[in-house]
Formats: C-alpha cells, structure tokens, sequence
DNA sequence: CAAGGTTTGTCTGAGGACTGACAGTTTCTC
DNA sequence: GAGAAACTGTCAGTCCTCAGACAAACCTTG
C-alpha cells in the first residue's frame, strides 16, 4: 500500500468535511502523524491529556484495570474515530488506558489548537458534540448489556457489533480479518476467557460462524448473531 | 418555604454564572418552569427529544426497561442538573426514560433556544462540554463498577456516592432525607431489592449506618461505607 | 528450525447472587 | 380510621458463570 499522506488522512477524515482550505492547512500545520505498534500504549490514566487523537489506520482499545488486575474494555475503536476527547470535556488528566490493538496511524493535536479550530468552525463543534453523543450512546447500551443480557447474549451481541464496524460485507456473510483473541473479547463483554471460547465452538459447531486465530466469518446475515 | 420565581432559579444555576443581564432576560423569556410530582414521566424512549431541562428542585431519575420488565437506573439526579442532553448531542430522540423521584421543579429551554444561547455565549459552551464530560465520566464508573465489584461493594459505594451528595454533615455524621426505597437502590446497583435489604441490615447491625424509610444516616465519616 | 511464549480447548468444582414465596410492617387513600 | 397498597424481612433452592488446572496447538523470534 502506498504511503499516504498526513494531509490526504485530515481530508478523508468525516469530522473535517466541509472545513475551509486555510482551516485544513492550519490543522495540516499543528498536528503529527505518528505511528504505532501494536501494544503500545498511547496514554494512562491520570497523565495530563494535553492532546487529542485522530486514529487513520488500526485499532485502539479504551480500557480499565482493576486494583487487582482484572481488565475491562470501555471501547474498541477503528479509523476514523477520535480519542483522548477528555482534553476537550474539561477535564484534565485521561481516566482510561489507550492501548494499541493493531498496528495505527494517529494524528495527535494539542487539545490548545484543537479548542481554537473549535471556536472558528461550528461546524467542527457541532461534530465534536454528535460524537461525545454517540460515544455516551455506546457506554450507555453497554451498561444495558451487563445488565440485561446474559454471557452469551453479550458476546453475540458484541460479534454482530464487531462483524459490522470492521467487517466487508460478502456474497456468503461476512467477513473481519483479523480476529481477537478470546481474551479480548472477553475483556470486551466482562466474560471470562473459557466462556468466551465455549460459545465462539458452540456458534462454530451450529454452522452460524467460521473462526481461526487470523479471521471470523459469519456464515449469513448479521441476523444469524441475535440470540 | 416561600415561593421562589423562575429568574431566581435561572441565576442560581451554576451553568448560567457569568452570563450577560441582557442573556439572561431572554432565557427568562424563553423558558418555562413546570412542577412534577413523584412517578411522573419526563420523557420516553424513541420521543422526540426538542427540550432541554434544568432540575431546579428535586430528584430526577434516568433509566432503561429491557423487554421483560427488569430496570436499571444510570443516573439519579439532584437540584442544578441537566438532563435531556440528547437534543445538544446530535440525537433527534431521547433512548433513556426520565421519571421523577422526588417532587421536582424543572425549567424546560426549547433545544433550538437553547442552542442559540449556546452559540452566543462561550462560557455556556464549555459549561455543557464541561457537563457532558461529566456525565461520561459517571458512567464510564458505573460500568467499572458492574464489572470489577460484586453486589455488596456496588451497593456500599453507591450509598456513599448518595449521601455525598445529597446528605448533609452533622456532628456525628451523615444524615440523608429522604431515602430511597431498597428496590430503588436495587435499580441503582444492579442487585436484586432482597440482596440490597441484607446488605443494609447488615451495616445497621454493624452500628454503621441506621435507616428507616425516611431517611438514612452514616454514623461518622463516609470512609465507613469503604468495604 | 528449535524453543519458548501465547493462545486455545476442555473439564470440574465452587459460590455469589438471583428468584420465588410469604408474612409482617408501614404508608397512603378515601 | 379502615382497608388497600406498597414496602421490608427472611429463607431456601437453584443456576450461571467464574476460577483453576493442564494438555494441545499455534505462532514468533532468535
């Protein structure tokens, strides 16, 4: 895959649809593209959140851990999504762990410039606040999840979510590449890893999803995933 | 108590300090003040979401069904707060339920006024980033709750988070009035109303807190609801 | 390509917390 | 103030899901 640029990512980026020549230029000016591998971790809790990140390529995981370890994921995200937006919510320190999932590409803003670009483009703010919204949307349907539904209710749920956002659509089902590990989706769903894997073979054996360690495919509509 | 009027609410609202004469006038104009009682429903799901409230007096709380009739409550508010934020947040209907808990006094912005404001005055702007952070914040604790804590803890932490904030200091501790029903803080805490009445008789018993149906007290300070 | 680390597969036992049931209290309503 | 409704108290039984243990398969990195 060819290299792309710093700028080609700003521009293909939704948030900043509609952004005048000299706005783009401006942000093209104030961030850094900055690469990184999976399992490095982007910030921790209580460090300053000075900087806010735009993800181009890979997959970051938000998550927690428990004074005794445990670990629990709040978000799993793809390209296009930002992170670190407690710099923008009034706060001064991030409350959560951003690690990389796999291999990215972020752009990182001092949340200084970013809160001027805000201040000129209501536009910009406008999306900011749809995406605050959409990411208060998601926690909240989470907590209905742990509530609600059982073990396996929350990993079906999780992989229609998941084969949807990072999944291609095929002529026999669809198809994410590559998978987690049952660890992670464990993290995921507040299961334990063996449950996880007792309902990956049980959907396996029902012929409702094929699975190795590189990929998950759903054998159908996403509709074969609902309890 | 005697009578107070809508412009004293309005100025007594944190989100509003530092607002222009001339701004606050207009949020007087635009505004209406409307007293709910107990069990009234401030709004439904998948209902238009056009209005913005502010909880002048009273407890509001916002929460979910799930198809067979269990309920789990996200959050219990108190006098000073908002709720309906869907409407700034980029969503054109509410997903949560909004029912009144105690007597309520409640002023309602039409969002487009609302947003009006919003765009006028800076200060309002960050107030409700501010807000929303917040908000996010809460429930990103509420899910490490359900996930890292077992029943008991829930229902321990939340009573302290209670009477933080809504208790007042005495001399020889905490006192909170009124209280909340044990299915209520079941809802809360996603227990069941039985495990919640056990953990309680069981502080009772251990001298740390007394309760009745009207009020709760702590018997010192709050690091006596720490597990 | 060998060795070590990571991930998966399977089974078993244990326990936390829910459900249901019902009696006893308190509060509300007419 | 009486009757109904709502809430509290208690117990026993059940079940879901986790934790632990270990072997096998798989990957990755010198």
């Amino acid at each position: 895959m060819a290299e792309k640029t710093k700028l080609w990512y700003l521009q293909n980026f939704n948030m900043f649809m509609g952004m005048s020549k000299e706005m783009m230029t401006m942000l093209d000016e104030t961030t850094s593209m900055i690469h990184n591998k999976k399992k490095e971790i982007i910030y921790f809790p209580e460090e300053a959140s000075n900087t806010i990140y735009l993800l181009k390529e890979g997959k970051i995981k938000i998550y927690r851990l428990s004074e005794d370890g445990r670990t629990t994921t709040l978000h799993l995200l793809g390209p296009g999504e930002i992170f670190g937006e407690s710099a923008l919510l009034g706060q001064d320190t991030h409350d959560n762990i951003a690690e990389v999932v796999e291999d990215a590409v972020v752009c990182a803003i001092d949340r200084h410039d970013f809160q001027e670009l805000m201040g000129k483009s209501p536009q910009l703010n406008l999306s900011i606040n749809k995406l605050i919204g959409f990411r208060l949307r998601k926690i909240q349907a989470h907590v209905e999840d742990l509530v609600f539904k059982n073990a396996k209710e929350r990993i079906l749920a999780f992989l229609k979510r998941y084969a949807e956002t990072f999944g291609k659509k095929m002529l026999d089902g669809w198809m994410v590449r590559p998978f987690l590990t049952h660890q992670e989706i464990a993290d995921l769903t507040a299961t334990a890893r063996q449950t996880v894997n007792m309902v990956l073979n049980e959907l396996a054996e029902e012929d409702r999803i094929k699975f190795t360690r590189r990929f998950l495919q759903v054998k159908g509509e996403l509709s074969l995933l609902d309890p």
